[in-house]
DNA sequence: TTTGCAAAGTTGTTTAAACAACTATTAATA
DNA sequence: TATTAATAGTTGTTTAAACAACTTTGCAAA
């Protein structure tokens, strides 16, 4: 297939991607909720299931090892999650919600789905579910 | 409309377009390409339109304006375009291309067409057209 | 005219991302 | 068992992005 238009080229490249990064970034300020959308993306995969190591947050976030570190330490400054060294695997840090870290929970939730609400107002379920499978199509073929 | 699971937001948080820009660099750099994806992304303008102020430059690409002045710094340095300044406004730089700049438009466009058509194989052109608008409405959703 | 405001670019600073190189620990294999 | 390979995480370095503050130039209204 040849590409007749750059139009979803461009908004592949990243326009979306920034610009919901941006709109996340402005809500969480304006709610009082301080930290960075890397930080959520982090803090929502431990709302799910806490207590996981560095690696499995890497892989569900598609970030490398040492940006992992970093934002860890971010939360761990923050007093949102803690490292505890694995008994069985010395290597491994579990990483455990604080009660700061749970607490922060429904009102980021809350937020994003608001967000989400407003960005795929006027998008049906059908259209939805078709643009999802483009995208992990897309994926998958980059891989 | 309610968010059922996170797969479309976690590849709308950035996923896809960090695997797109990857997959770019990537291949420019197999090919001996030396130019970056950014870089890339302001040729393929100037490519269809040459002789454009900066300001133009950041509305096509949603750059903002000290991003589009470190990366045509580079440009420059690399010999690929020129900063001529208007004569009738000076505050307007116009960019233009250089030979250099000219000649590697043919061999990035066949590469970019080359992922593109490998990224998108499996991919119906309906499907295409209507994942770019839901795209499109997202994005005017976030402004 | 002049006063002020808007537009085009630049610079400085902080923060994030990518990539390589490293340590420590565990698993595999010869 | 001894050696090697693999895994988990950290550190260092370079490069890009975001945001604010600034300079220069042009435009418009008082």
């Amino acid at each position: 297939m040849q590409l007749h238009n750059d139009e979803l080229f461009d908004i592949l490249v990243g326009k979306i991607s920034m610009a919901i990064n941006r709109a996340f970034l402005r809500a969480f300020a304006t709610e009082g909720i301080d930290i960075t959308t890397e930080q959520w993306s982090v803090l929502a995969c431990l709302w799910k299931k806490d207590k996981v190591t560095q690696q499995t947050l890497c892989n569900l976030t598609s970030k490398d090892k040492p940006s992992m570190t970093r934002l860890i330490d971010k939360l761990e400054r923050r007093n949102l999650v803690t490292r505890v060294s694995d008994h069985n695997d010395r290597r491994i840090n579990l990483i455990h919600l604080t009660d700061s870290g749970m607490a922060l929970q429904k009102k980021a939730t809350d937020l994003v789905q608001k967000i989400a609400a407003k960005t795929l107002n006027n998008i049906t379920e059908d259209e939805l579910i078709l643009s999802k499978g483009v995208l992990k199509r897309i994926m998958s073929n980059l891989e």
